[in-house]
DNA sequence: TGATGAATTCACTCAGATAATCACAAACAA
DNA sequence: TTGTTTGTGATTATCTGAGTGAATTCATCA
């Protein structure tokens, strides 16, 4: 009984009650407790493995953010709140934070947004550099340059790709698969398809962008080409933002230099 | 410069980071980059005053989150996502955080959740004590007696007994001054308004409920009638479930009797 | 090329929080 | 009475994180 399935939803639980705030012990006693429903201090030891003379502080810890009533007998008994009414109590205490935190930083972040020119950065996760390539997209006002390996041209790039393209935005694509092909022409029409620039397959290169001819991002899979692509840390990427950044300079004028001398196949 | 109004915000948001995971340094770091933009480690520990040594570490926290990126150059430069973005992340972390935190507790709590009897429970604090009573509201299936001194029918529980009259749930309400009346009738059409059925006023009495006739809540203001209503921690509550609770027997009888011998306003 | 100062990294101390254990008094049962 | 359970408080151990300083690397200038 004690690694019964139920030990999965058990520890995920108690993790995440403790990211939002909980000790180990008043996250281990409330799990104990929404299982039971209701207990004594001596049952909760059991099933939580919490000291049984600490429960009566990890209860308090609950009490205190109203998750947990007690009943003032011998021995006292604890009751908890329905985990619906708990989740949602979760859930209006971090809407409560994020928009003290949204406020308070742009309140800071009034000033300006200066565009460095001449800064060459660098972000590491595929997770990360999504977000990066992602906002470059969601900036961009008349045109966008992506080059992209098999599988780093994910659903939420083309959904921003394609909100670009409504905004009258001019979209450039290469070095996808015939079928991702099809998706983007159902979801970007306009967006014009060309074949690789040069022979991807023998580099590690993950993605090759520029946006406005004035910001460029690059990124390589770290682990060379066999390396699993699923595996979000490989990938690494620069970026730079400027007329006179050098970065840009050079990017556009391969950029430039490969459009011009390339047939698209649109 | 350094106590100008942008210190709330400042305090603000760091206190918010910190509750979201971030270490203190890490909170610093990124707040004094969001009014930078970008800067070196020196620049950041001059505004964050975090130890010149620590800004690495800081923001290498902060890079495996994905908020800041890194120049690498000698000295290094640091840049900071946008607010608006940061913003978005924490919210889809938070989301994804409590949306684990619900599968996992329903999975747990679905075990029977058999209605005590025997206990009584006790709520402290009137955030509390202000739950139960929504969630005894939510559960009603036929009938809600709610007797209330001024300032604890706040409008979430006006509101959630107007949602149980549309369910078709009988309302009977007590204790209330001339204008919430008027509010009361708009808002529940249906509802019963009687007077108050003895003198509240000479004793430090909080609310009184009884739902479906087996369901009670009675609290009091622990400072008297003379303490401030608005001190959120003076009210404790009692409340017992089950058609056997002795606490629902005696509350039962009361109002009973009360109700049959009072003559409805209405 | 070497010297100087800044930048960066690393190792260490200290304090506070939390986990865990123990000791003890009160209540209760046999 | 004796022995058990319950609740409370004190004590110890462990760990994280803040803060400091030494050692190494790097850039610049003579």
């Amino acid at each position: 009984m004690s690694t019964d399935s139920g030990d999965d939803f058990r520890s995920v639980a108690i993790e995440q009650l403790k990211q939002l705030g909980l000790s180990t012990y008043a996250a281990r006693t409330f799990v104990a407790l929404t299982s039971l429903g209701t207990g004594t201090a001596t049952e909760i030891s059991k099933v939580s493995e919490v000291p049984r003379t600490r429960v009566y502080d990890a209860v308090d810890e609950l009490r205190e953010r109203g998750l947990v009533d007690i009943q003032q007998s011998s021995p006292k008994k604890f009751w908890v709140v329905s985990a619906e009414t708990t989740c949602q109590k979760f859930e209006q205490e971090m809407r409560q934070r994020t928009s003290l935190l949204t406020t308070a930083l742009q309140e800071l972040g009034t000033t300006q947004r200066k565009q460095e020119q001449r800064g060459v950065w660098t972000v590491e996760g595929q997770p990360a550099v999504t977000d990066r390539v992602l906002e470059f997209i969601g900036g961009a006002e008349d045109e966008i340059v992506y080059m992209t390996v098999e599988g780093l041209l994910t659903e939420d790039i083309v959904e921003a790709l394609g909100e670009a393209a409504r905004r009258g935005v001019s979209i450039r694509v290469a070095g996808i698969s015939p079928d991702v092909q099809g998706m983007i022409r159902d979801e970007i029409p306009d967006a014009e398809l060309f074949d690789t620039l040069w022979m991807w397959s023998d580099t590690p290169a993950g993605r090759l962008m520029m946006v406005d001819g004035n910001q460029t991002l690059a990124s390589v899979l770290v682990n060379g080409r066999d390396a699993t692509p699923s595996d979000p840390r490989s990938e690494t990427a620069i970026w730079g933002v400027g007329e006179t950044n050098s970065l840009v300079a050079v990017l556009r004028a391969i950029f430039t230099w490969r459009l011009e001398n390339a047939d698209p196949a649109d």
